[in-house]
DNA sequence: CCTCTGATCTTCT
DNA sequence: GAAGATCAGAGGG
């Protein structure tokens, strides 16, 4: 029997490496209304997640403390959702972690899409597999409609997006792979740290170059 | 497999 | 005025 049961606001209020990592094997969830029809429900699993941790992190947006109209969201408590456009055209989800005015939050970098596929497919046209469907943090908001709309969204009460218990357990540690954050070498020895986590041998995970 | 480049425009300096 | 928590396509080996 699948849980629908959504993670509670006391999964997000733990420091950001924490929640990256339990956040592996859960379910991310978009309701999307439609008029004269049932609303759309796409899903998927997260695979590839990374923590950024505030003001001390030269890789986050709240680096040094700087509130901005963009990062404000990042200071909401956890269990908000982050979203920031960027390249003129593309969109990247963060989960807000621990405490409010503990300005940290996790990247999603992939889903393994399992409701919606044929949705997914049409959002994604130039995926010519289902495993580039939502390979990638950007990749997957074109995937699940999201963008900035959704910016500061409370992902424990949304009717639009949420994430929902998919395992009841974090994964074990020797199933997670862990390494430096991508695209991020301009932030000196934070480009470093291992920060990016990633379920083992699961073939939606980016591939990033 | 790998490297390089263009797209496209909001955000912040 | 410049850069960017990216992606896709082209070209070469």
């Amino acid at each position: 029997m699948t849980s629908t049961a959504r993670l509670p606001h006391a999964f997000y209020q733990r420091d950001a490496v924490t929640v990256a990592r339990a956040l592996l094997g859960q379910r991310l969830v978009r309701r999307v209304p439609r008029e004269h029809a049932p609303p759309l429900r796409l899903a998927g699993i997260i695979v590839e997640t990374e923590a950024y941790l505030g003001v001390p992190d030269r890789a986050a947006h709240t680096f040094g403390g700087r509130r901005t109209a963009r990062n404000r969201s990042m200071w909401r408590a956890g269990g908000h959702a982050y979203v920031y456009f960027t390249y003129g055209m593309h969109h990247c989800l963060n989960v807000v972690a621990d405490a409010e005015n503990e300005p940290v939050a996790v990247l999603i970098r992939a889903l393994e899409p399992v409701e919606g596929l044929e949705i997914m497919r049409h959002r994604r046209l130039k995926a010519r597999v289902d495993t580039d469907l939502a390979s990638g943090p950007a990749k997957l908001c074109q995937a699940m409609a999201i963008d900035r709309a959704l910016d500061g969204e409370d992902l424990v009460t949304s009717d639009r997006l949420w994430i929902e218990r998919a395992r009841r357990r974090a994964l074990p540690a020797r199933k997670i792979s862990v390494g430096p954050r991508v695209g991020v070498a301009y932030a000196g020895p934070w480009a470093d740290q291992p920060l990016r986590f990633h379920i083992r041998e699961n073939p939606h995970v980016s591939r990033p170059r």
